[in-house]
DNA sequence: TATGAATGAGGGTTCATTCAT
DNA sequence: TATGAATGAACCCTCATTCAT
């Protein structure tokens, strides 16, 4: 991976994948705090993972819980995103909802927001957690007008739309559980979704006379 | 936060009423790790919330992690026999359901056992990691038959037992969020309590006519 | 070994190998300190090895650096006796060497004096430091005399008698080399006495005609 | 002992003249084991020896037992090379020998490198001591075919070479022997040196008409 | 005589962070 | 922009030693 050949002369073309420094440590370090926890991942592991020295790092983040929250606060976003995306799409709501279900089950690693910030809550400064705080909570608050959209179609049952999105979440982090033996409790990300997307449909449903779903 | 140890070495005087040493570490440090990651508590943290120094925890738990192990194992077992408890009382399925629910949120503390797990599973051997696996995975079997029983009865529709579990934890767990102006979504734990329980229990009878409930 | 059956009703006979415990301790501290340093054997180790508690190895002996002291000492004293035993046969010189050579060696265990000294040097008293060097020294020097006595009968060539004890010492050392592979320079313990021996005497009597050795 | 350290951190400004500090490090290194055994150095006295903290070390000796060994190995290539360059003189083999002896013995530290190996045995990984036990092999080795060549001349009688280096070496070690009130065998080391070779000469040549030596 | 429980001092090691270049 | 070299603070753990029983 090292060597390229036969390159042809003239000015090489700007690779993309050549990304500026910042932007490497920001993907590595997501990597790493996504695994591991915050006192598990040392700068030098980080620099290490993107192959330039501790004080690079340095350089760009001032200290490890900027970096950490930095890290943190671009996740957030990342989920939202991903999420909206698959929110807004011109279909059923609860297909929708299988939709994000499978896409946040596939990426296998446990994306519980919460443990990111209870981990390094003792490192960060006040304005650090209250940031990465406020990201989750865009990124919730985000996914609550679905279903309060959902509500005033009377697609579902009324419902605090906090409590519907935050259990929506929970729920699919039922899928990522693994006991001793590494077994899940679903066969597949795919089945778990399903499962799972059914159980709490039910439960946003209960009340209401739904021929079409 | 520093206490001072002026004891001198050697057998302190015997207190009829007091707590056992071991015993007073084990409470103390779970009370540290429940609140606090594993990194984050140090043995000397410990050794303070008891009133004794670093060597006397080490004088009853050989290593930190060892320490740690037998901390959650405990708790997984006080969680499983509390639950246990409210679980075999003579009442209707749904009731104790709730009760459960509101114990649990009355603690708290997040007893996020997966976060127990993941956070310190790099400090771990691998039979302390199994051995702490192996109570949380007696604590969720435990709750199974409950419901296999409440599904042979017909009280609510066939499911997986073990999601079923997981489900219901989870989604305790989101009574106990808070956000950035640490706002719950709910008024209080009764609060919270009742929402969860008779939103999981819509989901768990959606297929049942059920005149009574 | 824990149940003895069918004892015979009365006083037990008293066993023989039922040390009193000061010596039990000071017998197992000499075989760690023989295989390991000063510094790598604990008093723990002391007290596993025995059988009992720390605590009552300091029933014996007030500190670590004074039961390596008496170790040291007693040590010494066993090795002077059976050098000295081996040496007032009635036998000539070069055979009592070669017998003396035979049973160092077949020890197995380095006697490096100067080894237990250095070692600890910097744990011990003056007084205790002092004490096991005489120990060393009265070893020494009562091996001094046969050196004497051989010369003033002509058997072997002048010689500093102190120089000819520590050389012959030391000689036999290197019978107990072992190289990274744990191959020693001579096929056996046997065969090294005799040929160190050999070539001490060899040194000893270069200037005699001795028609007879 | 204590040293103030109050240099601030981040890198210091570059005179030229200064040592490289991994040098100086393993130079103090070599001064502290030399004269104390493994255990009773600290990294700490390490550190202070060259006036940097215990991390400084560390930033260039992974543990203690690396440095250790690098210690060691370093050593016996210092002793291997000061002996190996006596050697290959232009002179008559004794008077070699005599010189090794009279710079061996100036020295005045005990060069007892089965020492240095034992001492530390405990606290090496398996590669380790076998580097160090390899680098002492070298050593030896190197020195052994003078002997052979001497032997091969008909200088010396035939004699097993390992035995004769082994042999050499510990009776110089005589030369160094202190007695509690600090008195050596010999009234200075060149007497000490032309004794021993004297004697070791002997043995060497104990059957060789020899009208010139 | 023997021990269980406790301490204090220190040692090895890691790590976030800094600074001259 | 990037880095090599250094620090200070903490942490885990061990161990000789002590004392009430």
């Amino acid at each position: 991976m090292e060597k390229q050949t036969n390159r042809s002369p003239g000015r090489p073309p700007h690779y993309k994948d050549k990304q500026p420094t910042d932007e490497l440590i920001l993907f590595n370090a997501s990597q790493l705090f996504l695994e591991n926890s915050y006192q598990d991942v040392s700068m030098d592991d980080v620099a290490k993972a993107c192959n330039v020295t501790k004080a690079s790092v340095y350089y760009y983040y001032k200290t490890k819980s900027e970096l950490y929250t930095e890290t943190m606060i671009r996740l957030m976003y990342r989920i939202q995103n991903m999420t909206l995306q698959l929110l807004n799409e011109d279909k059923p709501f609860r297909t929708r909802l299988l939709n994000v279900a499978e896409a946040y089950l596939k990426v296998s690693v446990d994306l519980d927001t919460e443990r990111f910030i209870h981990n390094a809550k003792n490192m960060l400064s006040k304005e650090q957690l209250t940031a990465i705080q406020k990201a989750e909570e865009a990124m919730y608050t985000s996914m609550e007008e679905f279903f309060q959209e959902a509500t005033d179609q009377g697609i579902i049952s009324p419902i605090n739309p906090a409590f519907a999105v935050h259990g929506y979440i929970s729920l699919l982090n039922t899928g990522n559980y693994k006991n001793a033996d590494k077994q899940t409790i679903f066969s597949s990300p795919q089945e778990a979704a399903k499962q799972i997307v059914d159980f709490f449909w039910k439960g946003l449903t209960k009340d209401i006379q739904d021929p079409q779903n």
